[in-house]
RNA sequence: GCCGUUAUGGCGGAAUAGGCAGACGCAAGGGACUUAAAAUCCCUCGAACAUUAGUUCAUAUCGGUUCGACUCCGAUUAACGGCACCA
């Protein structure tokens, strides 16, 4: 009888086994195809792993042993995004240095992972805080600068009044600090910018050459949001001057039903014709309250519309002549296209509630709607009306027609605009990667020379934010203070840091070389291991980190530093883990579980096998503690068989089905029917009552990924080997299919019994083996439908 | 409002190409072993009627296409996620 399984001993006996001896850690080896496996860095925070930890890394764990198996050479990397608030603030308030606290947060992080088994290359470790490590941030953002897309201004940011922080776009979604939860605000501020807008274009494309799930290719696309439509020119005629106003649509077809323009408050045109406008103080009072409107305001008055008229000031329509009025209303963003629209009440909702309150014209341009009752947005069906050269035309001849129109009158060209805004990239806060740039009262911004990187963060008592908004770094007067590297003069330092996406951004590849001291990533490396094969990670950074680092990669390559445009070849995303209640895990619903408190109870092996077996893998899925003892029966079944070994009629288990069922589920992200059919198996072999050597093999081999150190010492006990060196088994194709096959019967599409034939029988041999079941006895066979090795359905009479 | 995803037993979930609905697991019930319990092993397990066979209903709701629909089409409802006065 075999020994009882003992978890704690044999779990830490193969764990010291794998990290001791480094078995998963690889160099480059042309002799071998390469397999980059990737999963999303953690942010080393002093809470631990959590269970969407375990699940974001457990599948391409699994991938990664099981291309090992499979001959791959398998780079599976693990690392610490650790700059960043969550750790400042912690820092702040126990009053430690963050180095400190990064440093015992990455040291408990790594325990905690190897506690999990996982097989990531521990050589290869990367620390965006390691000056080794930002030094390259800081050279890509000089490369950024040197090729004008990185740029400061004076505008409007998302402001966090309690981080003291300005955030970009992607970081204060719905109005909201992604990190504390508070209500963002507008503030002027100089801001770094980095112009991914430019790479718009780029990013859309690149999603045709990468295998990304449809859903993450229908969020990217939706937030770069590219709409296609013209830039058309208004004259707008005031007593003494004219003035050409730009405003940007995607409907120019519609321009006869233009019956007035609208304006944002923030546009130019206001304080350039301040003294033709004779209602300037109640236009400037409308102005003003407008920027002081939080986002949240803004949000929630969408029904309300509100504007002013501009007075002394009227628009001509460059098309049908017409004088039209201009309004200023907070509808209309400063920010997309050229924040000033042509209004089309028939045919826009907004313009529609506009127009009905300030008693405006109508004039209806496209045939099928009631204009009465709501604009008609449809675009698919009507033609154009009351609008002379392009009448009788459908919506979308009508816009190519217009645009030639306009071209050739010289008021009008065609233009893309996208939503996606430039990326915000300084933060005023302690604890990220200095910007290289140094401000010069000659030479302007001037970036640091190269031989002069990494700019080391300087070690600071004081990181409290300060209230004005600038950097705790301006009070560290020894380094802020410098010599400009052009001209000599006195100079100061940037003291604004990066945004915890920095590092993020190129992390994938410092993997490649994560020692080399000569350059961010060493060339014959990257030549080696290329793009990340399989890269898995959470939906929440669809619109953040993989937009920022595909842009990065894409700019990397415009530049000759990769020879790829796309970091990524395949991703994949798991969906959350929820609380047992259905909810989102969260310490204040107090529905949250520990994972190591699952490793002490029950072991790695079964937190990884429940965790992948809980339900569909991109799906989200809740929590059920009660779920666990299907696993650990389970696996107390699998130990068990060693004490059934003997060779017999093992005909009731097709072997070669079930690899190739367990290889293609792991390909394709279904761990839970990968797992299922384990299970069916080994219930097969129970009711026989022995397993087959061999057999007993491929099964733990096939296991051996979701629970490798029960499977490592099975294997070792019975065959005195090691696993990790062992083959994935191959099936074979032949044997996938047998002679005999059953064939459900069905009458009037509703099954009745099933008959035994031999494979690729005719539909002739069938219904013989049909009648002699006697279900046909009696009645007339008037039509049959045969699918051949499927089903075969009867109608009777 | 727009875009996306989802809806299947008491529960988590299967059903890969329109072809056996409910794999696998949990919970529940029964049996074996045991002085007993736990553990283990075996059996039952969508609902109703009949309980030998069988019949009918059943994949959010209503309709359609088809020999045959969880799967396709049309409408509706609900939940989750993303975007949001984006011209």
């Amino acid at each position: 009888m075999a020994k009882d399984y003992d978890i704690k001993t044999i779990e830490k006996k193969w764990q010291n086994y794998w990290y001791n001896n480094h078995v998963f850690e690889v160099s480059e080896d042309n002799k071998k195809p390469k397999f980059y496996a990737l999963i999303e860095f953690p942010y080393p925070s002093g809470s631990g792993l959590h269970l969407g930890h375990i699940k974001a890394y457990s599948s391409m764990e699994v991938i990664a042993r099981k291309k090992r198996l499979q001959g791959y050479n398998v780079l599976f990397p693990i690392g610490f995004d650790a700059f960043g608030l969550p750790t400042e603030n912690y820092a702040m308030r126990t009053k430690h240095h963050p180095r400190v606290v990064t440093d015992e947060n990455i040291d408990r992080f790594s325990g905690q992972i190897k506690r999990i088994g996982y097989s990531f290359c521990w050589d290869r470790v990367v620390d965006t805080t390691d000056p080794d490590f930002y030094k390259w941030t800081q050279w890509i953002f000089l490369k950024l600068f040197e090729k004008g897309l990185a740029y400061k201004s004076y505008s409007y940011v998302n402001f966090c009044p309690d981080c003291k922080v300005v955030l970009a776009n992607e970081e204060s979604q719905n109005g909201i600090c992604d990190r504390c939860g508070s209500e963002v605000v507008q503030k002027e501020k100089d801001v770094w910018f980095l112009k991914i807008r430019s790479y718009a274009e780029k990013l859309l494309e690149g999603l045709d050459t990468v295998n990304f799930p449809e859903r993450i290719r229908t969020e990217q696309e939706n937030w770069i949001g590219k709409s296609v439509g013209a830039e058309i020119i208004f004259k707008v005629t005031c007593v003494h001057n004219e003035y050409p106003l730009i405003v940007y649509t995607t409907r120019p077809d519609t321009i006869y039903g233009a019956t007035f323009l609208v304006i944002s408050p923030e546009h130019p045109l206001v304080e350039k014709y301040s003294k033709e406008i004779t209602n300037i103080s109640e236009i400037n009072n409308y102005c003003k309250e407008a920027k002081t409107k939080k986002e949240f305001e803004r949000i929630h008055m969408l029904k309300d519309k509100t504007g002013v008229r501009i007075d002394g000031l009227y628009a001509t329509n460059p098309i049908s002549g017409a004088r039209i009025p201009i309004f200023i209303a907070d509808y209309v963003m400063m920010g997309y296209g050229s924040g000033a629209i042509m209004a089309v009440p028939a045919h826009d909702q907004r313009d529609w509630e506009f127009a009905k309150k300030f008693d405006l014209p109508i004039i209806e341009v496209i045939s099928g709607g009631d204009i009465e009752k709501e604009a008609y947005t449809t675009k698919a069906d009507g033609v154009l009306i009351n609008s002379p050269e392009i009448n009788g035309l459908s919506v979308k001849e009508a816009i190519k027609k217009m645009i030639v129109i306009l071209e050739k009158k010289g008021v009008g060209v065609p233009k893309t605009d996208y939503k996606m805004k430039d990326w915000a990239f300084n933060r005023q806060r302690y604890w990220g990667e200095p910007i290289p740039i140094i401000n010069c009262p000659h030479c302007g911004q001037v970036p640091v020379p190269d031989n002069e990187l990494p700019i080391l963060l300087p070690h600071l008592d004081d990181i409290t934010p300060t209230d004005d908004a600038s950097s705790p770094l301006s009070k560290c007067t020894e380094w802020v203070n410098t010599k400009c590297p052009i001209c000599g003069c006195d100079a100061l330092r940037e003291t604004d840091t990066m945004p915890q996406w920095a590092g993020s951004s190129w992390y994938f590849l410092r993997y490649m070389s994560p020692r080399d001291k000569s350059f961010a990533v060493n060339p014959k490396s990257y030549k080696y291991w290329g793009q990340v094969d399989w890269y898995n990670g959470g939906m929440e950074h669809v619109t953040r980190h993989l937009i920022y680092s595909r842009f990065w990669n894409n700019f990397l390559f415009d530049i000759g530093v990769v020879s790829n445009k796309e970091p990524y070849l395949r991703r994949s995303a798991q969906g959350l883990i929820l609380g047992s209640d259905g909810e989102k895990m969260s310490k204040a619903r107090g529905n949250t579980i520990d994972p190591i408190d699952i490793v002490d109870a029950h072991g790695a092996d079964i937190l990884r096998l429940f965790i992948l077996f809980l339900g569909d893998y991109e799906k989200p899925a809740p929590w059920q503690s009660e779920g666990i003892k299907g696993c650990v029966r389970f696996l107390n079944r699998v130990w068990n068989l060693q004490d059934m070994i003997r060779e017999g009629d093992s005909s009731d288990l097709n072997i070669d089905v079930l690899i190739k069922k367990v290889d293609d589920d792991y390909e394709s992200v279904k761990f839970n029917t990968a797992i299922a059919a384990l299970m069916t198996a080994v219930n097969t072999i129970y009711l026989r009552g022995f397993i087959t050597f061999n057999e007993f093999k491929v099964l733990l081999i096939l296991l051996y990924p979701v629970a490798p150190h029960m499977t490592s010492e099975l294997y070792s006990i019975i065959t005195g080997a090691l696993i990790n060196e062992a083959s994935f088994p191959k099936y074979d194709e032949t044997n996938l299919i047998s002679d005999t096959i059953e064939i459900p019967v069905q009458v009037f599409g509703k099954l009745k019994c099933r008959v035994s034939v031999p494979l690729n029988s005719d539909e002739a041999t069938v219904i013989d083996a049909i009648s002699e079941t006697g279900l046909l006895t009696g009645k007339t066979l008037k039509k049959s439908i045969y699918v051949k090795n499927r089903i075969i359905n009867l109608i009777l009479e």
